[in-house]
DNA sequence: ATGTTGGATTGTATTGATTACAAAGTTGTA
DNA sequence: TACAACTTTGTAATCAATACAATCCAACAT
């Protein structure tokens, strides 16, 4: 938990697994999956499938969107909440989680490239 | 692609194979991934990463977004359109793909549940 | 201090979607 | 018919995630 609020990178569970093993290196990929489970079933934080064949995980605080960058990998956070969940709503179903990815180009590798 | 036109259910690769096999045994699943990819690359279909652990795939249409249900796994298309990517285009980067993603109780199961 | 009990941690084996790749089949063209 | 390019097939490999049994550990009672 301390290691996902200070690394708001969006890490998979390999990577927070490779980086806390360092400090800890009796630690096991099964408690670290066990963890990510315990602390999303409270709600503290919530898994992302912004990518196809790997989970990202992200602290939760305010509703916010996620944009994928096809060049770096990196995921950014979007400031920005979804206005019109009302229509889902009004259909019948209840709505639990929101999820907004946008995935393209980062600014980053935007101004590589142009070099 | 005849298939996913007329299979609106955003089904995963796997169901894909298993329903085309029955009329066309020899059929390989390398083949499908194959031409999922092609038709992905032509911008023809999406593949939709939703749910953890497999992929989804659909038609291409106007822009809308889905709702998975918990309950029974089905996805379900919402019309709407997401208001605000100006916000992350105005931040400098390059969009080329919008997803939103709602995830809940769908109206089938919520009336099952009241049973 | 010793024993015991329940929950956490570990390591190994398994699953299941996807990809890699080489062999076999198919099509068009000269 | 013969050749080249492309598609399809089947098997093996990859890799994230899960299952599960064995081990560890802390708190508590004896």
């Amino acid at each position: 938990m301390k290691y996902l609020d200070e690394n708001r990178t969006h890490p998979t569970a390999d990577r927070i697994y490779t980086d806390l093993k360092e400090k800890n290196p009796s630690l096991s990929k099964t408690t670290v999956y066990n963890s990510l489970d315990t602390l999303q079933n409270h709600n503290i934080i919530q898994s992302i499938t912004i990518s196809p064949s790997e989970l990202r995980y992200d602290f939760k605080k305010s509703m916010h969107h996620h944009f994928l960058c096809k060049g770096c990998g990196d995921i950014i956070d979007i400031e920005l909440e979804c206005p019109n969940i009302k229509k889902t709503i009004d259909q019948g179903h209840k709505v639990e989680e929101v999820h907004g990815y946008f995935k393209g180009i980062c600014k980053k590798c935007m101004e590589k490239q142009e070099k």
